[in-house]
DNA sequence: CCCGCGTTTGACAATCATTCTCAACTCTCT
DNA sequence: AGAGAGTTGAGAATGATTGTCAAACGCGGG
């Protein structure tokens, strides 16, 4: 059973198998592209926009490329209603986001208060090596 | 870009297109099966315990059942770390989760502090009609 | 109880995102 | 230059979820 606190997890890495990691021209394009966005995107979309450019991405690589980043945390994953999933570059510290439903305008946002409420709960029922995903949808200024 | 706040939403329903519904047996067996777990389940498990108990119910009815109650609130889902979708009997009043990330123990929690916060987070932002998604995720006394 | 009709079902095909395969290729280091 | 491990890409394979559509059903009305 696979259950996560994939994106956004205040538990960190423990201490293993982080083996090199070289940089190709492939995983820096797919770098670059994150850059140019401001919001969340598939590996389809980005695919496509790296094809747009002329630089040419294997889909599988970008669809490889994408896990490793959002596993060593350089990335946010989210899901969409449909289970899409979709990554953002972001900073490093812990954090969630307000996303827009209509446009996808995101903004990052921090709760001090809610990180140690989940854990505060968790351990009150028990559960240890907590974890845990927030997420705040609603429509911007633009969209409303 | 379809983003959302599908369980454990604030915001609720608007009023309109909600269509009658009917009790059929196959309705009432998807029903019953998720009685009887405590803890999500995917739409194919269901499907097959189904088929264990000699309850015959086409797998699509289940994901269209399921869909339907989703919908209507009356079972809460959310998605493993693949993205596949999975579902729980629920209380209807707003609340989440804390899941044990290795055997699926789930307990509902609620947390008003942290309703709040990002209502007014989302406010301050200029974002409207706000909705969540939180869980928490943790390992189990019994995992531990 | 029987009829009419919109709803629901189910077997099976069709989607579609994501993963797998594996031979060819690229780094890095000596 | 050469060896060895890490990468890539084209295309096949997977697997969950959805679409199709004719047959079966549930709910009144007569
Ligand atoms: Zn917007
Ligand atoms: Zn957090
Ligand atoms: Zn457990
Ligand atoms: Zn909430």
């Amino acid at each position: 059973m696979p259950f996560t606190g994939s994106t956004m997890t205040s538990t960190d890495q423990h201490g293993a198998t982080t083996p090199p990691l070289r940089p190709t021209r492939q995983r820096r394009a797919v770098i670059e592209a994150l850059e140019s966005f401001a919001d969340f995107r598939s590996a389809q979309e980005i695919h496509e926009l790296l094809g747009d450019r002329g630089e040419t991405v294997g889909l599988a690589t970008v669809y490889r490329t994408l896990q490793r980043l959002a596993e060593a945390g350089d990335v946010d994953l989210l899901r969409t209603e449909d289970g899409e999933a979709i990554y953002r570059r972001c900073s490093d510290t812990h954090h969630h986001h307000l996303v827009c439903r209509s446009c996808g305008a995101t903004v990052e946002v921090e709760g001090p208060a809610v990180e140690r409420w989940t854990r505060a709960i968790a351990t009150e029922h028990g559960y240890d090596d907590v974890s845990h995903t927030l997420e705040i949808f609603g429509t911007c200024r633009d969209c409303g």
